[in-house]
DNA sequence: GATTGTCGAGACTCAGAGTCTCGTCAAGGG
DNA sequence: CCCTTGACGAGACTCTGAGTCTCGACAATC
């Protein structure tokens, strides 16, 4: 039975130890070896990058990175593990908190962001692939969900902003509408049928400023 | 190399072959046993119906049908199509092409019934588990994309229609519109993390309205 | 009663996730 | 210096589930 090092239950955490261990003890035996680490998250982007659909497996990484994959599993909890910190180690992880005094440049600000960044080149087909594997792995579900909670607490955090404003109905349902944005995202993402640009992340934010505003205002 | 009836690559297209086939030849042997269509698609039903989220597989909707499994892979070329055919089978085919007079009332239709045919108890794990497979079946997806499109198209017309009244802007964007409803209702399905009932619809409705309504105009 | 095709049953192939073991290699500690 | 500890590559292994193949029984039609 092999001990994993810290992470047996959830995140890698990798990178924490390397002169010794969360305990007392000083970590005898050899070190954890960083560029394994790189090398198994970059042969993991670069495998998901590729056009072709050619699936992705675990062995297809180990052979990719020219690594055993034992040497994953010591890691990482699971494939999907693999995947999403390959995702959130390549993506900027700055969620940009704009706060320019209008909800609707907020709006264009932040969505605008999200869409170009989860269309990206590099993270397009990284996203898909990551849902298309937590459709049957509860845990990596689970961790994208916190993936997710980040941007859709900076959204959040716009909304209630222009709220206090009074650039929002007082009773204008703010979970709603970070479902209507995220919502558009993941469905054009998946299902590709309508582009995710600027054009539409600044049409959304119009309507949605719009269709939200308080009651008696022509703004 | 047994011989498929007729749906080689497509849909399954069952009950229509009673007498003869669409060829010429009359069809002799034993005919297909309609009770065993039905009893593989309930047992379906049955399985996705239960709570637990105890996996269904081939194999165990076959015994729960007391069928073999050869008999499901007969008539269907996949099991993400038999999930499909059950649920075609199950659900109300009926889309609600409303027509009342006023965009407001009209979206309050068709998206209250979308939303709550979705989450209906007998229809709700059958759309989780069949965007599940999903996933990994091109062949599956490609059938959902069929069978939301007629969804999608009701909802399209109601907006058009409104354009045409002058209740929507000029360059109102319908398509997102349409995203935004169904972004939500997927979105919603799949993470569980808020309700999708009439209320939601209602105010989806009255925002998505007040949002894309025509330059100076007030109601 | 011969032919054609359905049915239940179950063995089978194949792919991919995750585990186990082994021989080797690097970093300490005594 | 060498011994222990744990990382590493390699590859065999288990397990699950989709889809295939074959078989014997049976039903419909000619």
């Amino acid at each position: 039975m092999t001990t994993r090092p810290d992470s047996t239950t959830e995140e890698p955490d990798i990178g924490a130890g390397t002169d010794a261990d969360a305990a007392g003890r000083p970590h005898t035996g050899r070190r954890r070896n960083e560029q394994v680490r790189r090398a198994i998250l970059d042969a993991v982007m670069r495998l998901l990058a590729r056009a072709d659909g050619s699936p992705v497996t675990v062995d297809t990484i180990a052979k990719e990175a020219g690594v055993g994959k034992q040497t994953i599993y010591r890691w990482w909890p699971s494939k999907g593990a693999v995947f999403l910190d390959a995702l959130t180690d390549h993506a900027v992880t700055v969620v940009p908190d704009a706060d320019t005094g209008t909800l609707a440049h907020d709006l264009e600000i932040v969505i605008g962001a999200s869409y170009t960044g989860a269309v990206a080149p590099q993270t397009a087909p990284v996203l898909t692939t990551l849902v298309r594997e937590a459709a049957h792995d509860p845990h990596l579900a689970a961790m994208m969900r916190d993936f997710t909670a980040v941007r859709r607490a900076a959204l959040h955090a716009v909304l209630e902003r222009a709220r206090a404003r009074g650039e929002l109905a007082e009773d204008a349902d703010v979970e709603l509408m970070v479902d209507q944005v995220y919502g558009v995202l993941w469905y054009r993402l998946l299902v590709g049928h309508a582009p995710l640009d600027e054009t539409v992340a600044n049409r959304l934010a119009a309507t949605l400023t719009a269709g939200n505003a308080p009651k008696e205002s022509t703004t």
